[in-house]
DNA sequence: AACCATCGGTTCAAATAATAAACCGACAAG
DNA sequence: CTTGTCGGTTTATTATTTGAACCGATGGTT
């Protein structure tokens, strides 16, 4: 592995959970000798990546990672393209509306939005990671990856979340192929007992699926009814942000969800 | 120099005029040989830093800024909480208001807002780098810095950008001594002829000058009175900015501040 | 006070990973 | 058909990274 590699996964322990981290804690996160730690986090250091703080001298994310975003976002306005169709989603359904994109091998999300209502909801995390098994974002954009991703992934532990986590590879494949043959994913109750939702795939330039958006409600308030509300509002939200990432719809993909609507 | 840095600084290529590179470009603007460049960025490309897009392969920012972003926002709310007082004091000042940041030893522009008040007004853009000795910004930063910081800035060749850029060292010193008793800078036509901006220092918790809030109007409309309007606003803002961020001003400019006033 | 563990950070020989130059096939212009 | 460029790959050589031991400081325990 690349020493670039290693002090970029060091970015990634820093989490919502866990924004402070010290030295020696890193060091031991990242399974790295202190003294190539500290190298690697100066670095960071040095380029305002993470930056240290307080008199314990703990690390954090550092600046430079706004300047990066606001940069990214002149040029590929992702997010700001997406969050007004999300807040959309969100009033139209009555529900928790939320945008995942893929980066490198993890689904994560990248923003949300709540609607008005109801008084209960369904709580969501900026920059939290999603299983691909156990969420409909995470079973949507697997089941549009290649094979050999998919594969990938399977073969990877698959943690029980719920009583209703299917974790059988096997039967996770049947059920990826028939969400490719829906053009949707629904997951109920297997990330959290509660909450049921329902994603459709994003694609980019080239056809390729980069990420999901999606429903997310109460189990008690997922009718039949609204069921179908939510897959009718998703299937235009899906257009309508892959449209505006300059994206295109893979012609099956548009077929399936007119026929749905 | 350490191979995270090197290919960090690949990132730093990247800009609003420039924001698709191609491996040999990125080689020959990185001065490195082009098997190594291809090396690191692949590696930043892995981490999603970095993609490649289209048939020419060219390399833009990718998505996992937005992530690291949208984490550090959530623990240190540096932007967030700084727009709604830069809207503000667009407003009272009827001037443009931008805020910048110090990373590494970069001056960048974190944000901006304008006001309604006039047809006319001063443009900015985000993410991009401010002469340290031609803006309000950069002569305010530079001023509250520790003296090896300013000499070192002060040693690098120091372009002249309009007829009004000062570029003698020994003067711009002289200058900055001057900025340290008022508390503020001033900065009239020096990067762009026709602007004139003032600038107070924002600090942060250890009392460190990490960046600026400036207003930056067309220089015709800069009057006595409009000058001394905007040191006041300035003041309040910087203050109000310095302690969203949880910093601590320095209580000599506090009393400067206050006999500005 | 003495002890012990841990902290962030440093040192230096030994090991490993990064590098430069040459090369590849593909493409485009002349 | 030559020439130059592109993105990407290969290789022996070289320089950087690494690990273990070590610092002084800090803070809790006996």
């Amino acid at each position: 592995m690349g020493t670039v590699t290693k002090a970029l996964e060091l970015l990634n322990l820093f989490t919502k959970g866990r924004p402070l981290i010290g030295l020696s804690d890193l060091a031991r996160l990242a399974d790295l000798n202190k003294a190539t730690c500290y190298r690697l986090i100066s670095e960071l250091c040095d380029f305002g990546l993470v930056e240290q703080i307080g008199t314990a001298r703990e690390y954090r994310l550092g600046p430079a990672v706004l300047r990066l975003s606001a940069l990214r976002e002149a040029q590929v306005p992702t997010r700001e393209a997406a969050m007004p169709v999300l807040q959309a989603l969100a009033q139209k359904t009555g529900e928790t509306a939320h945008l995942s994109l893929l980066m490198g091998s993890e689904l994560h999300t990248l923003g949300f939005a709540y609607s008005t209502g109801h008084m209960t909801r369904v709580t969501m995390e900026d920059a939290e990671v999603l299983p691909f098994h156990a969420t409909s974002s995470g079973l949507v954009v697997l089941a549009f990856q290649p094979e050999a991703f998919r594969e990938t992934v399977l073969a990877q532990p698959i943690p029980r979340l719920t009583g209703r986590t299917e974790t059988a590879p096997q039967a996770l494949r049947a059920r990826l192929a028939e969400v490719r043959g829906q053009g949707f994913a629904e997951s109920r109750g297997a990330f959290q007992a509660e909450v049921h939702s329902i994603a459709v795939p994003l694609f980019d330039a080239l056809g390729r699926c980069t990420g999901a958006v999606a429903v997310a409600a109460l189990a008690s308030r997922m009718s039949e009814d609204q069921r179908r509300l939510i897959r009718f509002a998703l299937a235009s939200a899906g257009s309508e942000i892959t449209s505006l990432w300059g994206g295109t719809l893979p012609a099956d993909i548009a077929t399936l969800w007119r026929l749905a609507a």
